[in-house]
DNA sequence: GCATCCCCCAATGCATACATAGCCTATGGC
DNA sequence: GCCATAGGCTATGTATGCATTGGGGGATGC
């Protein structure tokens, strides 16, 4: 069972390997590609990768331009305060509830788990490991807002803002200050206070856009 | 020009068409139905039924079953809940940012030419034109927000609830204390008091939220 | 030399045809 | 009589072909 034997329809192949590629970067951000240049690249047919298309624009990776092909959506500077604005007011309601809603104990055990992971990886100045115990922590307390529709709205822009992440990964400094944060936050669930909770995990988040935004446009990216 | 000459491509067509049948009632939530019985009905091929479907899922108003055909959502009251949690959230954060950014006169004279319509719905006890102000406001509002992106998520959802709103609309009494909040909201915006309008508006929300997930439950509809 | 208009072509929009997979039913065996 | 299995049928998944459309390029006129 180490591999699930995996019949895949065509469309969900052309749609992982599109979306891989985008973040990859294989495919460049505010490029356009035809139709029939990306069939021939994935080994099928027109029609699985206009609906791969379809789902992926959905889901903000692109945007199908009639009679245009596809374009990779860049993001900018500007879109990042966007999307970071949704994930603060959603995340701190995710903390909200955790806090005042009953917390089962393994879920608030995720949250600790993804603190220490962050606590290992910059002990060993490894900021991949950093930002994948960071998503993990982001993503238990999302979890911990029960609310399925939230789940969906943050994934999807964190897919979004993944490649921007990558790149301000390697130019801001340690992260020290956010394993702090995410401790308070983690404390005040536990303590069962969700005004707190909500409110730190804000300022927190906003901490972090500005200093992405910042470091987006200090660097003169216009767009990743 | 009356008309405008619309050249629409038939996914486009199709993809109005169906949504229109969804709001109509005419297309039953949690009925499925068969692209080649949907293709049939509007008069064209599956191909672009196909594509119409794909965007509308994106849309939370149908699911694309595998190998079942689409099924029109339906929306239970915990689905309202958990729309309503969002809608609170991100109105809210409208809200704040309507009353600390600088917003232009003419935005804030839509949110109280809004509430004009609202009053005169009220005085005339006419419930689809409070329901249509109403919108108005709250669209305004949003508007305010200046995030493109908080746009199409309340949008997506309030055409997700607005088979909700239509039932809930006839069992619940005359909504005359929306309007005093309303009114309070659009004064704190315009001392720009980002606070306080962001802490009113959520509290309506959450009002509102309540007496609609109520109304449902209390008349055993156990989705819409 | 520049701007405008028209024509041709390429890429998409759509339809149709075929392959495939899941489900229902019927039949046979226990 | 009931359960299990096999086969067929139906609806989707995918490919392919053709018509359409819109844009780019070339040519012509000012």
């Amino acid at each position: 069972m180490s591999a699930a034997p995996k019949p895949k329809s065509n469309t969900v192949k052309a749609q992982d390997t599109l979306r891989e590629m985008i973040f990859a970067g294989d495919l460049l951000p505010g490029s356009t590609y035809l139709e029939a240049e990306l069939a021939e690249l994935l080994g099928m047919s027109r029609t699985p990768v206009r609906e791969a298309a379809l789902r992926l624009e959905a889901q903000g990776l692109l945007e199908v331009r009639p009679r245009h092909g596809v374009r990779i959506t860049p993001i900018a500077p500007s879109d990042m305060e966007e999307i970071y604005e949704i994930l603060t007011e959603l995340e701190g309601l995710c903390a909200e509830k955790a806090a005042d809603a009953g917390h089962s104990e393994e879920e608030v055990q995720a949250l600790e788990e993804a603190i220490r992971h962050m606590d290992e990886a910059l002990e060993a100045e490894n900021r991949e490991a950093w930002a994948a115990a960071d998503e993990e922590f982001h993503s238990a307390l999302i979890r911990l807002g029960h609310n399925k529709r939230v789940e969906a709205i943050c994934a999807m822009y964190n897919d979004q803002v993944r490649r921007a992440r990558a790149v301000t990964l390697w130019l801001r400094p340690l992260p020290t200050e956010s394993n702090e944060a995410h401790r308070a936050v983690c404390e005040a669930i536990r303590n069962c206070d969700a005004e707190r909770a909500g409110q730190l995990h804000r300022a927190h988040r906003r901490e972090a856009r500005k200093l992405l935004t910042e470091l987006l446009k200090r660097h003169g990216l216009r767009h990743v």
